[in-house]
DNA sequence: CCAAAAGTGTTAGGACTACACCCATGT
DNA sequence: ACATGGGTGTAGTCCTAACACTTTTGG
């Protein structure tokens, strides 16, 4: 009978996306102490006594932006637990994967955290702990989600055009997709956006549609990139 | 600052599928003592020092069944962690899938455990601590897998027919297939199986050609079933 | 010969890509 | 007028579901 039961830290760690001037950012805080002072990493915490993951996820996410909460999207990516993953002893991180509108500027002076939104290419590489890992799987997931579901739409504002959901397809695949056939098949998969009946005029050309987002969750039938390896495991 | 580090265990928990004779199985174990003792529940343990997850994972397996390991599939599920889901303390579970194909008996004398594979069907709604939870996700989890990789060759033998393969997609997603097109589909996809030369005769009919599982790993196109809810958020 | 299972051919329909084309606005 | 982005129509192609039909065995 083995008594070796071993106790051990829960660290809820969060991968933010959002869409920014055409470039995926992620939101990430500075380190203020070892281990990995001053070194980028995606922001998180210990679980508390008494809370659900889920809410610790939450939580963390108010603690670092100004969110309504309403319009965002956050789901479980998975539990990364290398015994080695921190110095400062045994500790194992839930990862949480959130999508948000552009926000104004996270909270800056929440803490001794700077939060701040970085883009991807600018950090990837360069995290503290194994949070490179859980960024290359938040991409992965965001991009698949894309395909398959409405998550689209929170990346946008509450209110959008065809153009800005098609902008966070671009941006988040990193491949250009025809405006002709992706409005087509927006419009087509019920439940995906609902006309607002306003419009809005840009710098040039016709002014576009409004949409809010509709009730629908999985697209049917999905909305595929193309320039991708299939062979391996698609993303869980 | 909060210096509230909650401190506490993990334990792994497996949902092993398999197909007996035309139905799902998953394997449990009846539990020995307290709490929820003489109810069924998911084999599992806790987490050891030095140990990476999936490591535990595969070494939970091993103790449970007797398997070469080469043919399996066994894939990270989620973590699930709620404050009073296990009433000795705070216990967070990470849930590991594991497809295996139709073993000849779980290895019954390992430990106290009296492992052994149960209908599903029989089991869903009774399952010691939240392994109820843990289960639905799981199946959800394999069906979904079925459709877009080539998972299902874990549940079978070294080699199987065709029949056998559609046998394993009617079981899990628990409706018909159709023989023809299905054939067809499978030998469409390059790399899903390859002919082993052999045939291998049925009490009745035209005896069936073998095949082995091939290299790929992804179905493209996928395979899709059909009485499927699709409104809601797919499996991860 | 008959039943049963394996496997092939065929046809109609849906969805996709690619592109020609029209619409509405600022300069 | 014209450049620019929003949006519609259409042709060819691919994939699919559904099912008639052929092949190969045991009884």
């Amino acid at each position: 009978m083995n008594r070796d039961h071993l106790y051990l830290r829960l660290a809820v760690d969060l991968a933010i996306l959002t869409v920014r001037d055409g470039v995926l950012n992620v939101l990430a805080i500075e380190r203020a102490k070892p281990p990995f002072q001053d070194q980028a990493a995606l922001p998180g915490g210990f679980l508390r006594e008494g809370e659900d993951l889920v809410q610790a996820a939450w939580r963390e996410l108010r603690e670092e932006t100004a969110l309504d909460g309403e319009t965002l999207h956050l789901e479980q990516l998975g539990i990364f637990g290398a015994p080695d993953r921190d110095p400062r002893g045994r500790v194992v991180s839930v990862a949480y994967l959130a999508l948000a509108p552009n926000l104004p500027v996270p909270t800056a002076g929440s803490d001794a955290s700077a939060a701040q939104w970085r883009p991807v290419a600018d950090v990837t590489g360069c995290l503290a702990f194994d949070h490179d890992e859980i960024l290359a799987v938040a991409l992965e997931r965001a991009r698949s989600r894309l395909e398959f579901t409405t998550l689209a739409t929170a990346f946008c504002d509450k209110e959008f055009t065809m153009g800005d959901l098609r902008e966070v397809y671009q941006v988040v695949w990193g491949e250009p997709v025809d405006p002709r056939n992706f409005s087509r098949k927006v419009l087509n998969t019920e439940g995906f956006v609902e006309p607002s009946g306003g419009r809005r005029a840009q710098d040039t050309g016709r002014p576009a549609a409004l949409y809010r987002r509709g009730p629908a969750a999985r697209l049917n039938p999905p909305i595929l990139r193309h320039g991708t390896d299939r062979s391996s495991l698609p993303t869980p």
